[in-house]
DNA sequence: ACAAAGCCCTGATAGC
DNA sequence: TGCTATCAGGGCTTTG
């Protein structure tokens, strides 16, 4: 599933293709509800003669920004994907929403589940509505161990859900916080009010370390992910524990457990990550 | 503030 | 083989 690693591989390789195209239509939209603000023949003409002015990414959103002040967002959700390609390039499975510009070329917005969405935003008040609730940016230089002891410190609750509620803090899925807590040695059963100041420190590094490496190895590939020009990445091959259980820890051999936590699966070594683990 | 469950979806997998 | 039930989960909503 597309996390901040997903996302922002995504984010750079169409920004080396999608700036300065002008859009011509929307040319196919077969799954409504998939357009969350507009009904798709509306969204084709407040997009038609807009230029592509430049990406971004913020939390697990590609948003792309146009001329007269519009923004066009994209959410992934678990299985969708982005590709640039030619119009006349062969069909890509799951394609439900495709924005052609007027050079032959076009964005194909796949989803095998129909989870994903999009949005058109006119106007940056109309995008702060969506983006305006979201948590820090792990990864940005601004965002010290400081801040992460700040937005912990107060919070209770389950640690491993705290750590995906994006209005805490953005861009982990259930692929990289499985991971954060592995690198960190914290047992997901943990309460976010047991960490110790030390191990908060030791999870902010240990969450920027994952996301980094992921970014590195272009993503984590174990079903539906593809970058966009829809090639696999690597990080999948590198995991410490997320889709490993009954596998050895690559740390010390223990075997990896699989239980439930906040109804997502989660993966964790019992030896690396000693903790309460009632199964 | 936090927890748990339901919703949206369909390919893969398990069970009979 | 062929059917049916279950599972996967991000973000949102509803209920407690
Ligand atoms: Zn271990």
């Amino acid at each position: 599933m597309p996390e901040l690693p997903e996302v922002e591989t995504t984010v750079r390789d169409l920004r080396q293709y999608l700036p300065g195209k002008t859009i011509d239509k929307v040319s196919l939209a077969d799954w409504p509800r998939m357009i969350q603000t507009h009904p798709p023949e509306i969204l084709s003409q407040l997009l038609a003669g807009e230029q592509i002015l430049g990406l971004e990414r913020r939390a697990k959103y590609i948003i792309v920004n146009l001329t007269n002040d519009k923004y066009l967002v994209f959410h992934r959700k678990m299985t969708g994907n982005l590709f640039f390609r030619q119009q006349d390039a062969p069909a890509d499975k799951y394609t439900h929403v495709v924005i052609a510009f007027t050079d032959g070329t076009e964005l194909r917005f796949t989803d095998l589940r129909k989870f994903g969405r999009v949005y058109l935003f006119l106007g940056k008040a109309e995008l702060d509505g969506l983006l305006g609730r979201l948590g820090p940016e792990p990864l940005l230089d601004s965002f010290t161990p400081q801040d992460f002891q700040e937005i912990m410190r107060p919070r209770k609750g389950n640690l491993k859900v705290l750590l995906l509620n994006q209005d805490v803090l953005v861009g982990l899925g259930n692929i990289y916080v499985n991971e954060a807590l592995f690198v960190s040695g914290l047992n997901p059963q943990r309460t976010a009010q047991s960490l110790t100041d030390g191990e908060r420190e030791k999870l902010y590094h240990a969450i920027r370390q994952v996301l980094n490496t992921g970014i590195e190895n272009r993503g984590t590939t174990l079903s539906d992910y593809l970058d966009g020009e829809g090639n696999k990445g690597r990080n999948q091959e590198i995991l410490f524990v997320h889709n490993r259980d009954k596998e050895p820890c690559r740390t010390c051999g223990t075997t990896i457990a699989k239980i439930v936590v906040g109804q997502r699966g989660t993966y964790y070594c019992p030896t690396c990550q000693p903790g309460e683990s009632s199964q």
